[in-house]
DNA sequence: CGAATGCTGAGCCATGGGGCTAAGTATGGT
DNA sequence: ACCATACTTAGCCCCATGGCTCAGCATTCG
């Protein structure tokens, strides 16, 4: 388990941008244009599209040109993963804690300094 | 909801880096010194030192030197904001389905790209 | 055809990220 | 007192990020 590393880099730096989690936010109610989804943003289009494409290479959107509109649509997958990611950080969190209790309870005299 | 925005941006930045997560990895399983955190990294320990200020000045972590020695210990916010954070695009996603079911059923004579 | 629309590409700029070394400080052990 | 340990500070390097402009190209509309 979590040997996607790599991917993962790439899922969270996406989301370490405020422009890229609304526009994440806005597919999520359904596909929308490149335009459309830059129009809420105060800013030039080339530099929105660095974030499309950020957001392409990171796998949270696909993308397909029909005429002159590309349409971005969201993708389920990278949610999974940061699922997964958060899932297996809970189980060590929750493993501790039984270990923790076990090693109260049993052996109370070896004081580990972890 | 998600006005927490500016600290998301430190969260998922701070996950965007393996060293990093693997970092909190090992605080899963109970706090730890510096040095003890840095020894699986082929790093100079200044670099390392990087990480832990990140990790801290995110929220992610929290430390506290006593003597010569700084010990780090796991935090759950963060986690809470992330959870939040997949549970707010959950909903609209979920959201969408249920209009685009309610689209599918009542009008089937629009055909939508994706 | 010609103009408007919707991107796209090239290139610049300033800042920040992730690594390094070298030297400094502070504590703990002998 | 002295040395080792455990950071800490300062400063340098290179490349990535996030913004810009200006110019280009392809499609659609009149």
């Amino acid at each position: 388990m979590a040997q996607h590393s790599e991917q993962l880099n790439g899922i969270f730096q996406a989301l370490a941008d405020p422009t890229r989690r609304a526009v994440l936010g806005r597919l999520g109610k359904g596909p929308a244009s490149i335009s459309e989804l830059a129009k809420p943003f105060d800013m030039a289009l080339p530099s929105f599209m660095k974030h499309i494409q950020l957001l392409e290479e990171s796998g949270w959107i696909r993308t397909h040109k029909e005429g002159r509109v590309r349409t971005c649509a969201l993708q389920k997958k990278p949610f999974a993963a940061v699922e997964t990611w958060l899932a297996e950080q809970r189980s060590l969190w929750e493993g501790r804690t039984d270990r923790l209790e076990s090693f109260v309870t049993t052996l109370q005299k070896k004081e580990e300094p972890e």
